[in-house]
DNA sequence: ACGAAAACGAAGTGCCCACTCCGCTTTGCC
DNA sequence: GGCAAAGCGGAGTGGGCACTTCGTTTTCGT
């Protein structure tokens, strides 16, 4: 059961580096496996994307929760968030685009907003969230700070993104 | 030459409804010609990409211009923009993914930046962009107004991405 | 009206990828 | 140490896609 830990770690460095689109053959070379042990282990591609999609999602529960015990809950929050997807390209194209069946997104968005809920609440006593924002506007917000991150060509700091979406978030409605 | 006209078209809309990996089957089929005359006018399907990523550049430009004349220059443009990427996700992609190989990517955002120094200076005079932030920032920012765009789930209104961008991007720096 | 030239459509062609099949290697039990 | 059984690797296989080739139709100058 080794192999299935190896190929999960290939496959998340694959999809970082080449995107989701990469060759299948080319996460078991890069596992030093077969394609024939991915394939018993991962029956399908989206399988492994699956697979992926969802230790992310783990990695940024517990980003939430730690940005929970930081002053200002929202800027560390969405500080974290902005990392992860920069370093993860898939998880972002797994959610906006439709490399993952509409279902499957479905549920990523559901556990997604589940985890945002606290930090809501919190940004909402910190005065750092609009009253009339919620999680899913903050949902909307990753989305937007995972695009900045993604740039290629004339990249900008991310504080630069970041600092913007907390002051727009901020701003009271209609102001 | 109708057949170009026709292709330019069904490719277009093509793009927006599939994504940028629609066979170039069905795009002949689409405007009701074999492939073979697609191939005659556009050698590759990076040139059909090509083709459109310009009109779609144009309609943009003529956004920019006719935004100048508006109240609110930055919101007007800003809000055509988003709409624009909105009925155009081929565009987005092209600019943000690799569908377009690096030094295309490099002309568009070239073109584009050009196209935002009027926009930009207006919007400085106008005080609804802080001092400190550039044309490059803004492209950002009209990036992360296509990310918005582009949700599929849980879907928020438009205005609200617009709003948190517009109020972050006239917040002056480190606020 | 006729013939050449230009434009056309559809049937290929080769490549790449997700996925499968089969012969070999390793493991664990006596 | 021997022998099942389970796990493994890599050579297939089928489908889909970008792109080509070719026989036919249309256009146009005379």
């Amino acid at each position: 059961m080794r192999n299935r830990a190896r190929l999960a770690r290939a496959a998340t460095a694959a999809f970082r580096e080449d995107g989701l689109d990469v060759a299948v053959d080319a996460i078991a070379k890069r596992a030093g496996v077969g394609v024939a042990t991915l394939y018993r282990h991962f029956p399908t591609k989206l399988d492994l994307i699956v697979a992926v999609t969802d230790t992310v999602c783990d990695d940024l529960d517990t980003a939430a929760q730690s940005a929970l015990g930081a002053g200002d809950v929202l800027r560390a929050f969405l500080a974290a968030a902005m990392e992860q997807q920069h370093e993860n390209r898939g998880f972002l194209e797994a959610i906006t685009q439709h490399a993952l069946p509409i279902e499957q997104r479905e549920v990523l968005a559901e556990r997604v907003l589940a985890m945002l809920e606290p930090v809501v609440a919190a940004a909402h006593r910190q005065g750092t969230l609009a009253a009339h924002l919620t999680a899913e506007d903050l949902l909307v917000a990753m989305r937007m700070l995972g695009a900045a991150a993604a740039g290629t060509v004339r990249p900008r700091p991310p504080e630069v993104a970041l600092h913007v979406v907390l002051g727009g978030l901020a701003a009271p409605a209609r102001a």
